[in-house]
DNA sequence: GGACGTCCGTAAGATAACTTACATTTTATA
DNA sequence: TATAAAATGTAAGTTATCTTACGGACGTCC
């Protein structure tokens, strides 16, 4: 795989010239990772920013029951890790590769250096973390004030618009997900979210052809609905 | 009020030279806002950055019911607002001045490109907005997965931390504070908020003097053992 | 191709939290 | 200081969701 040209595909870098990009590659390290394997957890923090140049990655924190609740789940393209100064995840954070994974690890030091050179890219990562801070601010609100199954409509709904396709009426949700992956983002179980996905089913507002697909003018409406 | 000393004790601020606070001093407004009055607002939206330099305000968003979660409580010294590209709340968000307040306004075209010259000012909103993505994670983790009394106890030691003075060992929240307000926070209803307080309050954690105060050894007890 | 592990469907019983309701206390304001 | 308004205390009834439980489907690994 081709580390170079991959540094571009990611949207913080998509701005930079070839030399930049070539000062990046520099200082970052590309590393296969295996499907289930723990990229980092509070127990082994490491202090480095990881490009998720390939695979899925999961963000979840963990209760003292061992309760898991999903923050984030990351696909091409994205950015996570923890430094002292800069943080898109945070230390409390475990992040695992749901699929068989290729992630650049960056160092710290020099790319705090390189940011403060580079100012264009410091905006470009305070647009990103702003918009992570919106989606998780709306998340939030949904699992303080909705119910189960509002909750759950609006993930896909969202997840649908993030990492789908369009075909005709129906938009694909093109991800590895299971019942219980949904309950951790929502804050329920599994055995309501496999119930509430059954009704969902037989409404008509989604269907499961490989991937998860979901009836978005249908979706919309129940939304105001409830 | 000196407009000017007063922004160099803003935490975004802290580190410029006095002809640098000059700068920022020209490109922004100061303005006096009535206790209960809307700053911003989904229906008036104003693409500014404000800094608070004086009170108390709520950022909250509504539910298509009309329930309230409050997603952040500000104080002296903090930044809110939104703009194109930088975005410390979300385009959903209420703020709600709870005192008398006194906000800077700050345009934004001017700020953006004072932060491409001035890096270090960048670094330091990627820390702000850092710091304020983990403490949204933190909580919409505890809204998810814990009860009401388990929120709420963490809730207020998060706040007595942010927020309080250490009085022997008792430590205050120096907060304008309802149950309601409480309840908006945790995703709980002001009737079951006040139950959980009464509660407290029997047990010995938190008591009421002016401001609330709360037992922080034995809140953190009681915490691990929940 | 058999066996094991993961995932899903569904249901009865338990429970935390909400809703509704109203009395009481505290705070603001004229 | 009187009066209104806001905030708090508490309780009975209702409900959504969790817990516990188990059978079946599906995939995958030896």
């Amino acid at each position: 795989m081709d580390k170079l040209s991959e540094i571009s595909q990611i949207s913080l870098f998509e701005e930079l010239k070839k030399d930049e990009l070539r000062t990046i590659d520099k200082m970052s390290e590309m590393r296969p990772i295996k499907k289930g394997a723990v990229i980092v957890s509070p127990e082994r923090p490491i202090p480095a920013l990881f490009l998720l140049k390939q695979g899925q990655v999961r963000l979840y924190r963990m209760n003292h029951q061992g309760r898991q609740f999903t923050v984030d789940i990351l696909t091409n393209g994205n950015i996570f890790g923890e430094t002292s100064s800069i943080s898109l995840t945070d230390e409390n954070v475990y992040a695992e590769a749901m699929t068989d994974t290729y992630v650049c690890i960056i160092n710290v030091d020099e790319f705090e250096l390189f940011i403060e050179r580079h100012p264009k890219i410091a905006l470009k990562l305070i647009n990103i973390l702003s918009n992570r801070l919106k989606e998780t601010y709306s998340m939030s609100e949904k699992i303080a004030l909705s119910d189960v199954k509002y909750r759950i409509l609006f993930l896909l709904l969202k997840l649908s618009e993030k990492e789908g396709k369009r075909h005709h009426e129906w938009q694909s949700i093109e991800m590895k997900l299971t019942h219980a992956d949904i309950a951790n983002m929502v804050g329920s179980t599994r055995e309501t979210t496999s119930a509430v996905l059954s009704s969902f089913k037989k409404q008509g507002i989604i269907k499961q052809e490989g991937f998860l697909s979901i009836n978005a003018d249908r979706a919309y409406k129940i939304l105001d609905e409830i």
